[in-house]
DNA sequence: TAAACTGTATTAATTTAATAGTACAGTAAG
DNA sequence: CTTACTGTACTATTAAATTAATACAGTTTA
């Protein structure tokens, strides 16, 4: 299940898309797969219609989805294709971005290699299917 | 050396407040000492004064940072301690979110572990519970 | 005192994300 | 055909970040 965080600086629209994205990665959504309507998202997330528009335009633009007008949106056949080179490197991006920023406040390798371990053994939330 | 990035969804004074919060941290700026002028950095960063004026005015607020008013900004006396309350949890926050983030790309315990290695460019001996 | 710095304050304009409302066109089922 | 869905398009509006241009007040130095 979608969720969005209306409180971050990160727009709506991206945090849809990056979300449907990890669908798609993940298997939950295979190609041909129809995705939410978009009014019935929109009513879902307590957003607006467009915005929800906007995202799966981006994603169709993308390539990741194609649209049957007056149908509906689903996962185009090369989405998978399209996310295995995608994923790679918007994990390494995230990844590079957390190192950095654990650089620039002091800790060397040791500190930071201890502090990821110490996150990595701590359960985060548990997510179950259709959630 | 401040850095900003405008391509962020991340607003510039946000980001300025970070990167000086991180100096503090590291110890680049002891107590006392001067931050760059509102219009130096400004100049600097190719941004409007304003932006910096709000970036210092709440880390006054938040008390890393106090005004002599005709003079310039200074780092406050409590600031490090203010810092090491705030470091761990800006850190742990930020690490939490690449794990969760990786997780939803489903990938496992040893796969997040794997190519955060490989992004820290460290060898790193797994110690599995029992060994 | 005058000049050149500091931070502060204020108002207006711009940009973008998001909302709101409406209308239009294609699809499917009654 | 009618109804109820789909996506699309468009205009107007709000909110927030940012820019822009001033003006004011305190500090320092020549």
């Amino acid at each position: 299940m979608i969720k969005v965080d209306t409180s971050s600086f990160v727009p709506i629209y991206e945090q849809i898309k990056k979300e449907f994205k990890k669908e798609i990665f993940r298997g939950d959504l295979k190609p041909n797969d129809p995705l939410p309507s978009i009014r019935d998202l929109a009513t879902e997330l307590l957003i607006n219609p467009n915005t929800v528009a906007r995202a799966y335009r981006e994603l169709e633009m993308q390539g990741f989805i194609y649209t049957k007008k007056g149908k509906g949106c689903y996962v185009s056949d090369d989405s998978t294709q399209l996310m295995t080179e995608e994923r790679k490197s918007i994990l390494i991006q995230s990844f590079d971005e957390v190192i950095e920023e654990a650089k620039k406040y002091g800790l060397d390798r040791e500190e930071i290699e201890k502090i990821f371990e110490e996150r990595l053994n701590v359960p985060l939330k548990i997510m179950k299917k259709g959630e």
